[in-house]
DNA sequence: TAGATTGTTAATCGATTAACAATC
DNA sequence: TAGATTGTTAATCGATTAACAATC
């Protein structure tokens, strides 16, 4: 129906809505894509050409309202619904992202947390008691489980993963450092913190690089 | 000296170097483009364009050699070398980051915890004890710290952020969510976990309604 | 040598920016 | 109404893909 949005313009959406947020916080009513633009260091014209994919906004001569803008884009990006989900894995990651979620008040729901670990099994996450593995499918099923949260070693992932989809998951937050193979009805977002790291480091080190080719020649921008 | 490679190519090498990781692994030694495209579900040809952005690891006639391919790929991204880091903020995050740093036995290297908790100082994460906050400057100074892990809300993420500056470090890996303002000589990779969810969130609610809008209606690609 | 596969140039595609008419 | 600012079309820029000559 809606004709494809590129991924690029959905991974800009959060980035409006935190702003606008904080706009909100601030009691602000109304902004223009050119203040907008001059906050967020972007063009007003990508802007007003991201909102533009999903409707008219804003107002000739006006701009846009601080409050509207952010219901539509918390809309646009499916904020309104309310998910159930489990994390797999128990351990730091895992529980570090039971504490998070419920993400920003949100509508997130954690529902159970899996682990393989039996000395885990009853510890508490947040409000929730750490569950065997063996569990997990039924609970899937019979929870209404939309997302689980994938925060264990690879090897592991790629074969839960598999389960996953064999009980009907909608999507999976993959931390684990491998590409999952899953159909296409179901959604996967990777958190792959290596690469971020490795990319870290290659801005480090290039950065290094290109000072001492040119000492002292600072940019002057 | 280098030539502007643009971000898009970066983000990319991390992932050539786990799949290389893989096929060292499984002893493979060499290996073309077009098998490589193959597993990695992208273009021979982006592969090629790729790595020739740093010369020529190829030969004609035979490909590439994985070992030599993983080194090069390794060097550019400056894994080769060693950073000391500090985590601040000693959470469920920090301590999962702490954990999983030595990232994959490379050489970032664990020197300090930092919390504002006194309840925390002396606990250990991994080798290491919670230090309390003013002793950041000094710390980051006497032990030639590289990085920072910034893992605290984003309050305290902006002000920190600051003193980090002041002192010297060259690049911030930031959990926070909010975006920081830092001179250009020091690197900042974000990880922003909730824009992360929001996408997923997003794709998870455009796939149902496309679904709706063309029941039954499979792709049949 | 013949076959394979790179490195690289050229063509295409998509995303970003600029410009401006429409309109509040 | 005049001024401001959007929505949208057109122009530009950059990234991806295709093609092929070079060469191992």
């Amino acid at each position: 129906m809606d004709k494809d949005i590129s991924q690029a313009v959905i991974g800009r959406l959060p980035r409006y809505l935190r702003y606008l947020g904080e706009l909100k916080d601030k009691n602000v009513e109304r902004i223009s894509s050119s203040e907008l633009s001059a906050m967020m260091k972007v063009t007003a014209s990508q802007i007003r050409q991201d909102l533009n994919n999903f409707g008219g906004f804003g107002q000739q001569g006006y701009g846009y309202n601080v409050d509207f803008l952010y219901s539509e884009i918390s809309k646009i990006l499916g904020l309104e619904k309310q998910y159930n989900f489990v994390i797999i894995g128990a351990g730091n990651l895992g529980k570090a992202l039971g504490g998070y979620l419920n993400f920003e008040k949100r509508g997130f729901i954690l529902k159970g947390v899996f682990d393989q670990n039996p000395k885990l099994y009853g510890t508490m996450v947040r409000d929730v008691k750490v569950m065997p593995m063996e569990d997990l499918p039924s609970f899937i099923k019979e929870n209404d489980i939309d997302i689980a949260v994938l925060t264990i070693p690879k090897e592991g992932a790629v074969l839960v993963s598999k389960v996953l989809v064999e009980n009907g998951i909608k999507a999976i937050w993959n931390f684990a450092h491998v590409d999952l193979d899953v159909p296409e009805n179901v959604q996967v977002e990777n958190v792959h913190l290596s690469d971020s790291l490795m990319k870290l480091s290659y801005n480090i080190s290039s950065y290094n690089k290109n000072k001492e080719g040119s000492e002292g020649g600072e940019a002057f921008v």
